[in-house]
DNA sequence: ATGTACCGTTGGCTCCACCAACAACAGTGG
DNA sequence: CCACTGTTGTTGGTGGAGCCAACGGTACAT
């Protein structure tokens, strides 16, 4: 291989990524869902009704990739999109019965995926790794390396 | 945010993944170049010359994006595509000085990206981030390496 | 009433990874 | 020699994920 890029991070954080996001692929798949979907559940689920903008912000979702995501939700009844009668230009979106289950059913799905991920490492080591690429994870705005 | 998603770590990998790519992205396009390119170059200088095939290989990329990749590295002087004497149906592919040069500039524009991506944590931690994502990165099942 | 800002929708884009088909070619066993 | 198998390079796609621009509709402050 590449031996240039044995150590660099950008390089094993993309591999892992790759291998990490091919599991979930083919497990929600399986489960006949995507993750835009369950993101969007999730969130729905955890802040309660929302418009679609808001829907989009909690859930880290372009506008018109929402609308698109719940057009597919929607027709499998898993989320109710009705205008919002206080404001005629949103919509106001809520997570139904069917789609709590959906969600509680991936968040099976998710869990499992994180143990065949993580398999590699020892309990005390996946903290350690969580708590390092959390922070490499959150974008540094406003972090000024001195 | 989507609290469920907090301590997941293919959600976290995945965000890491997003700004790593991100900055990557942002030098290298600034730089002139692609990820496929910088990948293929540096197999190249480390192996010496080789069939697509065989670079495709030792790069990790499909066939196709090898032709395709090669096609821009060729036009640019970077790399030489030869009929390979020996087996008609292959090509020799070298990389040029020309190509060794940019190599080497893309060398220094991957190390400081590296630097901005693990900002965020102390030398030690980063020591410790690289062996634990190394080990998630490599695939546990099939993947035999020479 | 007018301007500004937001909303949902549609249509597009790039990047990365991957697959399928094809003709040309090499090496094999018969 | 012939047929078969496997590889190579090329072309033409697929798909997910993230993102942006434009449009018409709506709310609201001025």
């Amino acid at each position: 291989m590449v031996h240039r890029l044995d150590g660099r991070a950008t390089w094993l954080v993309g591999r892992a990524h790759l291998r990490s996001h091919g599991l979930l692929q083919e497990a929600f798949a399986a489960a006949g869902a995507r993750p835009y979907h369950y993101r969007l559940l999730a969130a729905l689920e955890e802040s309660g009704p929302l418009s679609q903008a808001e829907l989009g912000r909690a859930a880290g979702l372009d506008r018109g990739d929402v609308t698109r995501s719940l057009d597919v939700l929607g027709g499998s009844g898993l989320i109710l999109r009705e205008p919002d009668p206080a404001d005629r230009k949103r919509n106001r979106v809520s997570i139904t019965r069917a789609g709590r289950a959906e969600l509680y059913r991936l968040d099976a799905v998710l869990t499992e995926v994180q143990e065949r991920f993580l398999a590699p490492l020892s309990a005390g080591e996946r903290a350690v790794f969580l708590g390092l690429v959390a922070r490499l994870a959150r974008d540094p705005e406003g972090a000024r390396e001195a």
